[in-house]
DNA sequence: CAGGATCCGCACAGATACTG
DNA sequence: CAGTATCTGTGCGGATCCTG
């Protein structure tokens, strides 16, 4: 509601609900995330902590651990606890979470036939 | 180069080139860039300063200046400069610009598609 | 009209040390 | 092993005032 008028009113083929997909962004804004879905998403399975972290390459455990919460928080991932000694603790993708390798392959594709011009324009740039 | 190398080896269907997909991410990863490129078009056509800050809505000039800077730079906006008194400027899309709307809209239909599901995930989360 | 300059607050992120 | 706690810094973003 209210977020949903400006979803549908997409007016034009050119627009494109912008508040939306702006929404929709801020999910993955931050450094992280998609790193995260990344990983698991090459994983193909559950990943524990670790091998999590050194999946990803370069998190610091806490970023590690306020970015999982967040995407399962959003259901994009599942936390299932082991109550072994020593614990552990499995991190998987939801089908949510799956989904969203589409969305992120057509950005993929865009960015490969478009990078090379940004970057000359970017040379090019005063 | 380098970065090519992780791009294209994306492994398998489910692996998406992740490192790629961020540093795309990263040109709008702020919080204006993408309303102004979705301002810029709906107008489809050229806006001025002032109309673009309307448009917009709720950015500052200098928010608004700076995120113009930033995608002039990268080559996906014009911003063009009329010598006359008091002054004018267009901004408007480039080529790279527009097909920038085709990733969004795939990112507009998973977000459509998943929007309900994830506020449930939210509500459900403890 | 279209900005530039400046000051400030805050959330995001890094590093390190500690714990059930 | 899988976190939590704490401290700290930095870049984004907002507000206000000034100018060619």
């Amino acid at each position: 509601m209210g977020v949903t008028n400006k979803l549908v009113r997409t007016d034009d083929g050119a627009s494109v609900g912008c508040l939306a997909v702006n929404e929709a962004v801020a999910l993955f804004r931050d450094k992280w995330t998609l790193l995260c879905l990344g990983a698991l998403s090459k994983a193909d399975g559950p990943l524990r902590y670790h091998a999590l972290q050194a999946a990803v390459g370069g998190i610091s455990q806490r970023m590690l651990t306020l970015t999982l919460k967040n995407l399962e928080r959003n259901g994009l991932v599942t936390r299932t606890l082991f109550a072994s000694v020593p614990p552990r603790v499995d991190y998987a993708l939801t089908p949510i979470g799956r989904s969203l390798g589409a969305p992120m392959k057509a950005l993929l594709h865009w960015s490969l036939e478009n990078h090379e011009a940004m970057e000359r324009a970017r040379r090019a740039y005063v």
